[in-house]
DNA sequence: AAATCGTGGTT
DNA sequence: TAACCAAGATT
């Protein structure tokens, strides 16, 4: 790793800055310094692309123009409004952060990265983009895209993946970010690492800070940054449960932990409590064990139908799910009392947040159906 | 500290 | 395809 001396720093910020002036990228979220703006943005950028997020942002600020129409908002409504987006813990914490601003903090916003990191949701990352960009404080902002500038320009050799690493960059960044424009500095980077610095396709032979790149210099910037790799994720099989009644589907509301949270989906039932149940009963086929288990779980009496049976893969960052989709029918509505959800028409659908996963059911489903 | 939590895009 | 990446936070 390599130090950078006073003049080396000013000339850095310099060149930065006058870059981001000419070139920066024009985003909604860019137009004004609003901490409501900024906020929105940096939660649904976690781990999300910029060109995701823009038509999301658009619709969010519609429906919800003010940090109190959010801490108003009902959960489905705010759900529904994250639906597709992922990781949608984000959109829960989003509601719990906004009523601690406006009931708790009587409106007003905490302008201190400290501050900041109290609101549920907002961490290190996110404290520093805000406070820097909307409160003007002269902290840094290190998400993956400073990770690896850094890691670049200096050649720091510690593992990124590793949270200890984390406060390194802390001491590292914190007398480099420029104390006159600490939130454009942080913007510069994340243009820079998204262009000339990106992760896949770096072209440092024309970026405006190549000649503070001592990885590109040295002829190593494929070895920074230095990172360890996530396991690949687990196979886990299941059965959905397509169960109809006329022209409307029993969906549950899935639990409040855990993935997909109170997202609406088929029931699904996992190949272990299927095995188990084929252990003690092992004169029983798989259908014949899925009645049961629905009739035990949710007090149902259904026929699933061997001969239409769809299968449908989804993988997540760590889990990868076989579901093999069984169907049956009903002829009149059932008692739902020990069942954890509803019976959904087409048009109730429209107002449900469903999870990608359940999106692929659906059209493994629907072919099923047409094809009939 | 390591695991958990989504989805879309690229190679 | 499988692997990896994209403005991370929480437990």
């Amino acid at each position: 790793m390599i130090n950078w001396s006073k003049n080396r720093i000013a000339a850095f910020q310099d060149t930065l800055l006058a870059w981001y002036d000419q070139e920066k990228r024009h985003l909604p979220w860019r137009q004004d310094h609003d901490p409501y703006h900024v906020w929105i943005s940096e939660i649904m950028l976690q781990q999300t692309q910029v060109k995701t997020v823009i038509p999301y942002y658009e619709r969010f600020m519609k429906r919800f123009p003010t940090i109190e129409a959010l801490a108003n908002a009902a959960e489905n409504d705010l759900m529904k409004m994250w639906e597709g987006l992922g990781y949608y813990s984000r959109a829960r914490n989003l509601q719990k952060a906004a009523k601690q601003v406006v009931f708790d903090y009587e409106g007003k916003w905490p302008n201190t990265a400290v501050g900041l990191q109290k609101l549920a949701g907002i961490g290190p990352y996110t404290a520093g983009a805000i406070a820097s960009i909307s409160f003007g404080e002269v902290v840094p902002a290190i998400d993956g895209n400073a990770f690896r500038v850094f890691a670049r320009l200096l050649e720091i050799d510690a593992d990124i993946a590793k949270p200890q690493t984390r406060h390194l960059f802390e001491e590292i960044l914190q007398p480099i970010v420029s104390p006159t424009r600490p939130g454009d500095f942080n913007q510069a980077i994340m243009d820079l690492g998204s262009s000339y610095m990106s992760a896949a396709n770096p072209d440092s032979a024309h970026s405006p800070v190549r000649a503070f790149n001592q990885a590109y210099l040295d002829g190593v910037e494929e070895s920074y940054p230095v990172k360890t790799k996530k396991p690949r994720p687990v196979l886990k099989r299941k059965f959905g449960l397509v169960i109809e009644v006329a022209t409307s589907v029993l969906l549950t509301k899935r639990p409040s932990k855990g993935m997909l949270a109170d997202l609406w989906a088929f029931p699904l039932i996992s190949e272990e409590t299927v095995t188990e149940f084929l252990e003690k009963q092992p004169k029983l086929t798989i259908v014949e064990a899925l009645n049961q288990i629905v009739a035990d779980e949710y007090g149902l009496k259904v026929q699933f139908d061997d001969a239409d049976v769809k299968d449908v893969t989804h993988t997540f960052t760590h889990q990868k799910w076989q579901i093999k989709l069984y169907r049956a029918e009903l002829q009149k509505a059932p008692d739902l009392s020990n069942f954890p959800g509803k019976l959904v028409s087409q048009t109730d659908l429209n107002d449900l947040p469903i999870p990608k996963v359940q999106v692929k059911l659906f059209a493994a489903f629907d072919k099923e159906r047409v094809n009939r």
